[in-house]
DNA sequence: CTGTTAGCGCGTTCAG
DNA sequence: CTGAACGCGCTAACAG
């Protein structure tokens, strides 16, 4: 029993080998508590030579802090999570803090599962985004003070947990209010998948600036286009072989921006001519697209940093700020005006 | 000291609620051994009751398996990854792990970084996108028996390692003939990053292609976009500014190739008419580009299924393929000729 | 500055 | 089918 079942050395074999106690050597692991300088060249010696690497059940159960916090989101691949890793990074790699994602696209009975990977006993906090976890997920952590922080989501109702997002409602009527500049009036609108918090405010602005320069909402204009390339491509499709009149898209995120400046060229539409677009969020291909589109600019990276900032407070046991909107703003390029 | 610190509760406190043994617990838990349906049923609801998850670590400690694979990538928002993913999960899933991804992105100095916050201690194997880890950490998981699959990566010297990834020669070499086929003389190639072994491949393709064909090699036609759009952007427009004459770009991936689609455009060019692009990988946003990309498929998600299959073999003890190479296919859009 | 020791929560024997 | 008890590797007291 005394044999190593597997290659693994232990926090006592580095011991050992560098003639001092276990708590030691933690020490050095962990920079914490005086150590000679002479002792601790011992210790990193044996460290090095035995390729030694703490345990990481070990030291949860120890009840140290794990330097690792978690990012729970809905699917990848979007350039939006580029940014937003950016930033969430920089703020929490400066606080010794490692991060682990975990993605929840595809795991279509989320209560099959039966519980996070990331979660209380592995990680020091969690930054979760949109609504990639369910309510009773949230509340479980709330029972247990456990250091959350909602991006792009308000949290359900009697939970305190801070949320950081952007003024989706102020960027959308800045958006429609200078199409309307533009001389539209037949602005249609293509939202984003159900129940999507970001949608859903800037639905709001777009019929509130529409009400504001007496132009009627009419909802034929609007269909759903799920933050999705694809989906609104054929959306806008099918609005053309509709033969609905339409002289400008209000698009809920780039990514639909994109689909619908597709459908509209196949369509034969010139645009801006004949139909401008806007986009929200300025995402990195943004400036690519024929012609570059003009968009809301949402501070992505800010958000992030801003999250992990606020994560960073509450796992120091300190409180946090419960919301935190940061201002969007328009980038005008081609895709609305010469 | 009986005094539970925080909110949390532990199988001892499951299995006197349900008046059975933490052993009894443990067994519903895990599905392992026979308990009887009416004391299963006991538990379970206990488990319930108080909201129970495992503590991860004790589980660690114990030396059971953690139903947990973790993707170490470099970087996130590339559309390439949503495919990967997409692949890596549907095999997985259907065995019961989990995943956890952790992106080196960012990490300037890797080696600053005291050890990697997946590894063989928290996860049943792992799987490795390019070069993401450096070749000591591949040594040391080598050394341990711990399952590692590459992916797009062919593994250090020594190490037996399964590796997946694409016909990238074959691919390349395809697309640099159908240029030639279709009159083109003057091919340019934009480059991965330094270093980046699908790039290396690709220009093999790219080089060889032309020898077969007698067009001599001109290393003022190549430059490095590392699979940037930015990038790719610059170096094109490099290009027109210093008046070389190019009938065709081969960008070594899609983003390279979008990047080059707008400098030739904003210098006026007609794509596919005075310059042809192709691009490699065939990602979501190939055909909104316009002209619609002409672009080398490779089969992502299949690459993701693959090396998951492959490290569920690992995991169970199996041998596994060593290199797996799936075919690439060229995907004739407009960017290359009307 | 350094060593000793007591758990942390769980899976796994081994007895019943 | 069920329970008792050990030990996994580490950190945090507490002593020296």
């Amino acid at each position: 029993m005394t044999q190593r079942t597997n290659g693994r050395f232990t926090i006592e074999d580095v011991a050992a080998l560098a003639k001092v106690s276990t708590a030691t050597v933690s020490r050095v692991l962990n920079k914490k508590g005086q150590v000679a300088d002479k002792t601790m060249a011992r210790v990193q010696t044996a460290i090095v030579e035995l390729d030694y690497i703490p345990h990481s059940g070990a030291r949860q159960m120890a009840g140290g802090r794990q330097n690792l916090v978690g990012l729970i989101f809905p699917g990848i691949g979007d350039p939006f999570l580029a940014e937003l890793l950016l930033g969430i990074e920089q703020s929490l790699v400066a606080e010794g803090y490692e991060l682990l994602l975990y993605c929840t696209q595809g795991h279509s009975s989320k209560d099959r599962r039966a519980f996070l990977p990331l979660n209380e006993n592995n990680t020091d906090g969690l930054i979760v985004f949109a609504h990639s976890l369910s309510e009773s997920e949230l509340q479980r952590f709330d029972r247990r003070d456990f250091p959350v922080v909602l991006l792009h989501q308000t949290p359900p109702a009697g939970l305190n947990i801070p949320c950081v997002t952007v003024e989706n409602k102020k960027g959308a009527a800045k958006a429609v209010a200078h199409l309307i500049g533009c001389g539209r009036r037949r602005i249609a609108f293509l939202s984003g998948p159900e129940g999507n918090e970001d949608s859903y405010w800037r639905e709001l602005g777009y019929r509130e600036t529409l009400a504001a320069h007496g132009i009627p909402f009419r909802s034929a204009l609007v269909k759903d286009g799920s933050f999705s390339a694809a989906v609104s491509e054929t959306a806008v499709t099918q609005w053309m072989q509709d033969g609905i009149e339409i002289d400008a898209i209000f698009a809920a995120d780039d990514n639909s921006a994109q689909g619908a400046i597709f459908a509209l060229q196949q369509a034969g539409k010139k645009i801006p001519q004949d139909v401008a677009v806007i986009g929200f969020d300025d995402v990195s291909f943004a400036r690519y697209t024929m012609p570059p589109l003009t968009t809301v600019r949402a501070p992505i990276m800010e958000a992030g940093s801003k999250a992990a900032e606020q994560l960073i407070k509450l796992m120091r046991g300190e409180t946090a700020v419960s919301l935190t909107l940061l201002p969007t703003e328009l980038v005008i390029r081609r895709s609305c005006q010469e």
